[in-house]
DNA sequence: TGCTTGACTTTAC
DNA sequence: AGTAAAGCCAAGC
């Protein structure tokens, strides 16, 4: 069977520990996909989080924030809440100490 | 078959 | 510090 460019991607994000976050970037060069941390994105967002086992709460931009689409609508509130759950500290700005909190293989 | 958009990143001013 | 532009690939119409 092809693995698709997205499927690298999901194997990748669900390979990051409870507690960590990754950025798109991270996420991008781990799947060797360097420079197309787009396609990490996008390919987060085609996804089903009911269908699919993909922690994609874990998955932030470079500046540590939580990057949300228009069609889920204030989902960053749930991503938030999951993330906290695990552990991961939030700056008063809303945002993620990023060193302290990045999943570093 | 071709153009537009999209959960991004990085560098530069 | 915040704003602007360029680069990349894939899916949708």
């Amino acid at each position: 069977m092809t693995e698709s460019t997205y499927d690298r991607i999901y194997k990748t994000v669900h390979q990051i520990p409870e507690g960590k976050v990754a950025t798109y970037g991270q996420i991008a060069e781990l799947t060797n996909l360097a420079g197309k941390a787009r396609l990490v994105g996008y390919a987060l967002y085609r996804i089903d989080p009911q269908t699919s086992d993909v922690p994609w709460h874990r998955v932030v931009n470079a500046k540590g924030e939580i990057s949300q689409s228009p069609f889920r609508n204030g989902g960053d509130y749930l991503q938030r809440s999951l993330l906290e759950q695990e552990g991961v500290q939030f700056s008063p700005q809303g945002k993620i100490n990023l060193r302290a909190d990045r999943w570093q293989p």
